[in-house]
DNA sequence: CTATAGCACGACGAGTTTGGTCGTGTTGGT
DNA sequence: ACCAACACGACCAAACTCGTCGTGCTATAG
């Protein structure tokens, strides 16, 4: 189960693409649209910008704005910035990786071995999924 | 990520692969042997046992044998009887299936279709995946 | 027939995470 | 200069996680 933050962020993502820098996508806007609680994805919407995924205006007619083509935003990496290491295993992440304590051997765990093919299923699709697919219909994807 | 209990669970299971109904595994020799605290054991195998996947014997020589043929216990069905539901999002379970309450139609929420893919991608590997599979050298895998 | 290793079961508890809210700035467009 | 809108940190309740403790009960070896 992916947290509530991330599906928001994704969300709020989602609903950022088409718009263009010429006039940013307001905050309430996003809540009202999506029904997130407004001051709760104020607080999303700011750990994306720290990050590098959105860009903000302020003032009058301010607002979010993607910083990047919504093709090289992929769900993976919105999920690892909010929820943390997608992998099943501390001991088979990327980015967080982390030993088992109570693993004497890696190469012989018989868990390990298990949930290895999961990571590699779920990454295939959320490091190869971007927002841009995400907004198209089903049947154009291929 | 799987919660603890649920790896515990799992390397208990797997080291009850092997034993036969004639002399049981106990306790405390599986909490040595895979290092998982006793008492915590002790309750993990109470609830594989409520679901039947265990079966236990009292007294002396007592302890735990598998209930069911390591080839009938998938990772899938352990992993959703001790952290719950596997998919990513409420609305993907097939064991708890809940609506996502700030969704409007589900057909064409966005990022549904990206976590049904995940999701089947996930259950392709634990739901056919079982006890026996895991104690299988790599190499033997298909 | 009884001692005892070992299972059974429920309560408790500390620490972390989750899903928010509140209030108070600060900033920039018009 | 006004004010919509962002920025930021503090706070909070509830749930969950990962355990521990204690006290039984039970079956079997001897």
């Amino acid at each position: 189960m992916i947290s509530q933050r991330a599906k928001y962020a994704l969300r709020a993502l989602v609903a950022l693409v088409g718009e263009r820098a010429g006039e940013p996508l307001m905050i309430a806007e996003i809540s009202r649209q999506k029904a997130i609680p407004k001051k709760f994805l104020e607080q999303i919407l700011l750990e994306l910008k720290r990050h590098g995924l959105v860009e903000s205006r302020r003032g009058r007619l301010g607002g979010y704005v993607l910083a990047r083509d919504p093709e090289k935003i992929t769900f993976g990496e919105v999920l690892r910035l909010i929820d943390g290491p997608i992998a099943p295993l501390p001991c088979l992440s990327k980015i967080a990786y982390r030993r088992c304590a109570d693993c004497a051997d890696e190469g012989t765990c018989e868990i390990r071995h298990v949930f290895e093919r999961v990571a590699m299923a779920t990454r295939d699709v959320l490091d190869t999924t971007t927002l841009a697919d995400a907004v198209k219909v089903p049947a154009e994807i291929i």
